[in-house]
DNA sequence: TGATTCCGCACCAATCCGATACTAATATTC
DNA sequence: GAATATTAGTATCGGATTGGTGCGGAATCA
């Protein structure tokens, strides 16, 4: 699949949405506010905002008009940080916790033939994600159609959830 | 995590073990031979095996001296098909089959803050998974230390095994 | 015929994910 | 201080996915 969880998902949404919100004051946002706004479960959401906290990508504060807000500027916070606080870190394949294969932990390093371009698409994907801001995903929003501000971006037409099927390997599997 | 299956795994280490068989002879290369080779389960690996012949990624031959053999050439087969082929679509988000917030599909597009840049982020993703060749999987193995051959890739030096926290993206950010 | 090899399907165990529940701690307001 | 709003911690649960196995069958070759 190669996907991230809905976790990440609820987390970026959330994100975004504080952003919004604090560009305007600087009141934390509770995360009944975040649910209730986009219609996400509250309790998921809320276990997302804590493990957030203990990232220290956001702080929180208990109470009445308590909530969450960023810990950093926006576009200070990378994907990549809130990917691997939700998801642990990005290993593409099983070999960085050893591949089981000959039962020796990757000692076949010699015979391993996927070292090397396994390890450049890693860097290279974590680059990515590195580079692109939640700024970016911000300003995004602002721009859902046309030529984004960034240019080397590709404009995001419409909602993501349609057009998916526009990928030419729509149906590798139906398996059942 | 976003991370690769091992059934994705097997299928690189089985592919780029076909393609230096195959440019040393012509013959097909049996399951039992590759399991045996790298180590890994057999019922397993055909398994795999069998999903790549009806990717049409592979052709298979039946009978003694029957085995796989690679269906296009190295330099033609990326790494975008076979993942696709073994694990599905990749979707970053659930987005692809409709994010469940406010139990409207993703009719909340005008509200919904990560359209633009999560399908910036698949496409960039596709991409770069879509020019990665086979052919790149296997000159990787074969200059395993060093400059690699190909300008833009990074050089893999010893297994990827061991050392992922090499990573330039590990601590993006000690805000605190 | 018999050995070798792939094919199709069904199955199982372990893990992970999405989601919920409950209790505790903390801050505000009155 | 009491009531309330809000986060923190932990435990649990059902279901899907993943990793892996097993079995009977079909094709091919000698």
């Amino acid at each position: 699949m190669l996907a991230l969880t809905r976790k990440t998902d609820y987390a970026l949404i959330a994100l975004s949405y504080l952003v919004e919100q604090q560009t305007q004051g600087d009141n934390p946002v509770s995360a009944k506010r975040i649910a209730e706004t986009f219609g996400l479960p509250l309790p998921l959401l809320m276990n997302i905002l804590k493990e957030l906290v203990q990232a220290k990508i956001l702080t929180s504060t208990r109470g009445p008009r308590g909530g969450y807000s960023l810990a950093t500027k926006p576009a200070q916070l990378s994907l990549l940080e809130v990917i691997t606080a939700l998801e642990g870190p990005i290993r593409l394949t099983q070999c960085a916790d050893r591949l089981p294969v000959l039962g020796q932990g990757c000692e076949l390093s010699a015979n391993c033939p996927i070292r090397g371009t396994v390890r450049s698409l890693h860097q290279r994907i974590n680059q990515f994600l590195a580079e692109m801001t939640l700024q970016d995903l911000y300003e995004d929003k602002m721009e859902p159609a046309g030529v984004t501000g960034s240019s080397d971006k590709v404009a995001g037409r419409g909602c993501t959830c349609r057009n998916e099927s526009e990928s030419p390997y729509t149906e590798p599997r139906q398996t059942a």
